[in-house]
DNA sequence: TACTGATAGTCAGCATACTGAGCAATATCC
DNA sequence: GGATATTGCTCAGTATGCTGACTATCAGTA
């Protein structure tokens, strides 16, 4: 019978588990709060200032219907500002704060450093080869999930 | 700038993403209502009868609170019994079910379906190359996660 | 302009995952 | 044998991530 831990899905799963963990655990030690979903909407809210919620989820692949929270905990901690849209009476624009353009140059290092150690197992061209096959995975597989990545509109 | 989208972190997220939603739509349209978490667990319960929850927790590397629940879940369905332990009066002795295993066994071809079409933007080699890619960096971060893969005891 | 459909956001509900705490039972050490 | 440490399990609390439903608003069209 074939092993669980033979199963793409379940490889996926783990891998995404020791991510998240390692993640946590660089940027507390650089004394942050912060997840990393957190980080990836406070960093493309600061790439593309004034977004609404909408065009964010599809950037980075989130649901709508998660993001809420998410930006409700950013805006909570200071990191980024929610107002409403003067174009469109239904969206709400996103602002980074001065105090989450902070953060995010303080944690980068913690960051950068949480990514390599997700790899540390692999040679530089084995995690290059990782990474070129999730994303060729990721791209054959995007419009199956209910939160697929969108480019931004023009 | 990095972009979000080439980190491994992420891309580790989004792979999961998309493999959740495969497995639930496959196994969904087979007429089953199975998330991949209960489906590992309901396997390995099959392949190890008998076995205490922070074993099986151990064997698909759960969380030992993350367990209680899905274990709720697979016993509320008729799947799985938690019995007590005669040995140790503190563990929970896991059994599958006839029911279960009627399930486990017409569930089969969905769940390989699913793994193949998460895979399907690759070719069969790089599709292994990925297996074997993910399996490195996995094994080498298994201790980072709270929930590390463990042997089972003799 | 009134109707229709689509879109932005939120909410309730459910299922992972984790942190940290606690209880009961077992194992270990003196 | 008794104190101590460890282990198996559960629970409360928090954060994703999803389904499905709902409101408000906008866009396109008859």
């Amino acid at each position: 019978m074939k092993d669980n831990n033979d199963m793409p899905g379940h490889l996926a799963r783990r891998f995404q588990q020791i991510a998240v963990a390692v993640f946590l655990a660089e940027v507390g030690d650089a004394g942050f709060d912060l997840t990393p979903v957190q980080y990836a909407a406070l960093a493309t809210i600061k790439a593309n200032p004034g977004l609404d919620q909408v065009t964010l989820a599809g950037l980075i692949a989130y649901d709508r219907t998660t993001i809420t929270g998410v930006i409700d905990r950013l805006v909570q901690k200071g990191l980024a500002e929610r107002r409403a849209s003067s174009r469109d009476r239904r969206a709400r624009e996103l602002e980074i704060t001065d105090e989450g353009r902070r953060t995010l140059r303080k944690i980068t290092p913690a960051v950068e450093s949480a990514q390599r150690i997700m790899l540390r197992g692999l040679s530089a061209k084995e995690g290059e080869d990782l990474m070129r096959l999730l994303h060729k995975a990721i791209a054959a597989g995007n419009e199956l999930s209910r939160a697929p990545l969108r480019e931004a509109q023009a």
